[in-house]
DNA sequence: TCTGGGGTCCTAGGACCC
DNA sequence: TCTGGGGTCCTAGGACCC
């Protein structure tokens, strides 16, 4: 054992609860909360799922059904519930030496030491629900995975007015064989498909599964499973949010774009988007992924194509990402189509203006050479001099097709989509 | 000239999460 | 006509080097 007790608490159907703070009249009615553009459903409350609603059903289709039913739809508001969720965790700060907060309604609590978690829990949920009006669930185990499952038996189980404790032994073994293999945290689709078609049907058969054979089904992934499902830790809190890897910004456009001036236009704006963000952050980047595809459900032929764009040097800004943006688009636009989505991407983030030169002779020993030559490249584009921001870019700055390119260098691709 | 093995880095793609 | 928008981690395989 590991003699830690965590608390995973998460908000009920939050979104919907977000909106019900600010509109009592909501209370008791069937809510639903909808994604970008209306598109579909991302958040409802027990009485919209009573009535068949599921999630992520398209908004269009069950409009008629769901409106005569009494069902209320709220466009999404995240500023609302961003600041909603800042005040609940606010709460979780007062009654656990760390939190950990996983997503907008979710945070980890580190419980270990209490003397009487469960009833602190209790305490805790009452505290959240009077103060911020949002109503919670916590779950509580020996390690995240099993406080996981608390947490989804918490709001199956009526019975347990909202805390479910599996950090006894004895109480692990009575519920895991009651948990689908499936509703595991880390257990997705394929996996499920996997574990079943061997037999391995509840959270108790994968707990009680050979970790080798986990991980020879489900890779590393798989074998912490089973060991966190055993109370053997393999995951801590995470208490300093790790840096960003990447920043996306992707949206559905309301409807088709079959123009390419229409399409440089969407995809600027999201180049401008994500260059905010990017300084928003302090970061720059110098690897950019733009894509866009047809809808996966509508009529005419597929198509999915991305380019990547590497840029000389890491930038956030915004004219320049277009620029290289607009390239990439140009040369994978093809008429004919009917798209219903494009978004770009940056990964490779760093600090804006890191410039570290002596990086450079660690990963290169013809370091004189290189930056000779990639001086002259940047003089050329008008750069000035080089600034090597760190080690992984050089190797892709040291390259021959490199050299030769203008600002910056695309690889562009194209993958089948699969049609239903 | 012929030949192999090991290490590292990078990338694409799958799977999963909320 | 209309079906979300972010993220992370892991693995396999190729390129490259010694």
């Amino acid at each position: 054992m590991s003699g830690r007790v965590f608390a995973l608490s998460d908000g009920n159907s939050f979104y919907c609860s977000c909106e019900r703070v600010f509109e009592p009249a909501l209370n008791g009615r069937p809510v639903i909360v909808l994604s970008n553009n209306d598109g579909c459903a991302i958040a409802r409350t027990p009485e919209a799922k009573a009535l068949g609603i599921q999630m992520g059903d398209p908004w269009f289709k069950i409009r008629d059904h769901a409106t005569a039913a009494g069902v209320v739809a709220r466009s999404s508001n995240y500023v609302l519930y961003g600041d909603m969720s800042r005040r609940v965790n606010d709460v979780y700060r007062r009654y656990a030496r760390d939190v950990e907060i996983y997503s907008i309604d979710e945070s980890f609590l580190d419980f270990t030491g209490d003397a009487d978690p469960a009833g602190q829990a209790r305490e805790m949920r009452a505290t959240v629900r009077r103060w911020t009006g949002i109503p919670t669930c916590v779950g509580l185990g020996p390690t995240r995975t099993l406080a996981k499952v608390a947490n989804h038996l918490a709001k199956k189980r009526p019975e347990l007015a909202g805390v479910c404790d599996l950090t006894e032994p004895a109480r692990q073994d009575a519920l895991l064989p009651t948990v689908e293999v499936a509703d595991v945290w880390g257990v997705g689709r394929a996996s499920a498909a996997k574990l079943t078609a061997i037999g391995v049907m509840t959270a108790a058969d994968l707990c009680a599964m050979d970790p080798r054979a986990a991980r020879g089904l489900l890779t590393v992934t798989g074998e912490r499973l089973v060991l966190e499902l055993r109370g053997i830790l393999c995951q801590d809190l995470e208490l300093t949010p790790p840096t960003r890897k990447g920043i996306a910004v992707t949206r559905m456009f309301g409807r088709p774009i079959t123009d390419l001036d229409e399409l440089l236009e969407a995809v600027a704006s999201y180049v401008a988007r994500a260059g905010e963000k990017l300084r928003q952050h302090g970061l720059a980047s110098a690897d950019m992924t733009v894509f866009f595809h047809t809808g996966a459900h509508a009529a005419g032929p597929p198509r999915s194509v991305s380019g990547r764009a590497a840029l000389w040097t890491p930038s956030s800004d915004t004219t320049e990402m277009i620029a290289a943006a607009t390239v990439v688009v140009r040369r994978l636009w093809a008429p004919g189509f009917r798209y219903a989505k494009a978004g770009v991407m940056l990964d490779d983030l760093m600090p804006a203006g890191s410039a570290t030169g002596d990086l450079l002779a660690k990963v290169d020993p013809r370091r004189e050479q290189l930056m000779a030559a990639l001086d002259q490249v940047n003089r050329r584009h008008g750069r000035g001099a080089l600034v090597p921001a760190r080690a992984g870019l050089t190797k892709r700055w040291s390259t021959k097709a490199d050299m030769r390119s203008p600002a910056y260098t695309t690889r562009l691709s194209e993958t089948p989509i699969a049609r239903a």
